[in-house]
DNA sequence: CGTATCCGATACAGCGGTGTATCGAACAGG
DNA sequence: CCTGTTCGATACACCGCTGTATCGGATACG
């Protein structure tokens, strides 16, 4: 059954065990990657049987899904609130060293994220849901830059700033690849501060 | 027992089915995606059965990874030859179109690649193989850029060429990674070109 | 504390894919 | 042609995983 929204008793012990099956999946995710893992692994990393599952997600495909829901969303406010920090302020460098430290320091996410891309490339649904919740960002992006556009000029070669933000989304994911292959969490950051300047800077 | 090296005879038929199961190989992982696809899978694409294929790999990761090899030599010549192509000459904008055709056009190569990469990922040898690979395209561009120094100047923000040419890598990293989603080749082609000169002009 | 309901463990049947061993047919070389 | 070798098809035994159906224990609520 899954998904029933309508809920008859809440129960709370449900709760839990759906939760703790989405932490396991992370591990199990990032481990092997979607694609290379089975229920029953999840199953049992999480301490439970095949039953549990069952009763909660109708199969991997949907675990996924609201996996990668579940920690998008939360990347999403911790980036959102590492932008706002500062008030009307000016700096973006400061800026992108935080929203730096909340993007490019899990590499367990990293992988996820990627598989999600991969398996959003191939079905054109999953992929408008991605595309929208990369477009959200963005626009917080823009937002940010348009703030600071008083203080640190945009070159000219981006119309407006989404135009901008789209380019620092570009360098972002950029970053990420070289990022999961080396593995170089610092060097990444630097290059990542390199590229921005390179781009926003006049 | 899938390579021999010393071969006894080195008959054609082998070579063909061999050639047979890669091609089919490539229209099976683009599709579904490794991890995703089954030996059996592969063979009846390419028209055998399982005995041709134990014949000739180990099993799905070593033709994963011939399969990767034999495209990544394919692309990296025809890089190689765009960038060449204009003799001493100045024109990068030409030679950045150039390349991006022959980068992000198949979108089954891009499929392909990503998936490689998240491969990668989990795994260090292989990712040191992809590392290695991608550097050696890094230097043909860094020599390409160096050449063209003398008529456009690089910003000040890249140190030596080979800075430039990761941003360069980066970008077209960047881009594709849009390019899976919305599929907008043209969009990306522009996009890619954009970001290029924003990167590459003082 | 009693009870109706929910949740997750267990048992079962079945499928699909794997890898190996064997055999007949295609093929290169004389 | 003829022959020894190679290649790929076929058959077989074997998991591992899936999904369902059932049941006992936990849990919320009066």
């Amino acid at each position: 059954m899954a998904v029933d929204g309508t809920a008859g008793r809440v129960t709370r012990r449900r709760l839990r065990t759906r939760a703790r099956l989405l932490d396991a999946a992370f591990t199990v995710f990032a481990a092997k990657g979607f694609g290379h893992v089975s229920i029953e692994e999840v199953c049992e990393a999480a301490g439970y049987t095949r039953g549990a599952f069952y009763s909660n997600f109708a199969g991997l495909d949907e675990l996924f899904f609201a996996l990668y829901a579940q920690r998008a969303e939360l990347i999403a406010e911790q980036v959102s609130g590492a932008l706002a920090q500062d008030g009307p302020d000016l700096d973006v460098a400061a800026a992108v060293d935080r929203v730096t430290d909340v993007l490019l320091l899990d590499r367990d996410w990293l992988l996820v994220k990627t598989d999600f891309l991969v398996h959003a490339a191939r079905d054109p649904d999953v992929a408008r849901g991605l595309l929208e919740h990369r477009a959200r960002l963005r626009r917080a992006v823009a937002g940010r830059l348009a703030r600071a556009r008083g203080h640190t000029v945009l070159p000219a070669v981006f119309g407006d700033a989404e135009d901008a933000a789209h380019a620092v989304v570009a360098a972002y994911d950029g970053v990420t690849t070289q990022l999961l292959l080396d593995r170089d969490a610092e060097g990444a950051r630097a290059w990542l501060r390199q590229l921005l300047t390179a781009l926003l800077t006049a």
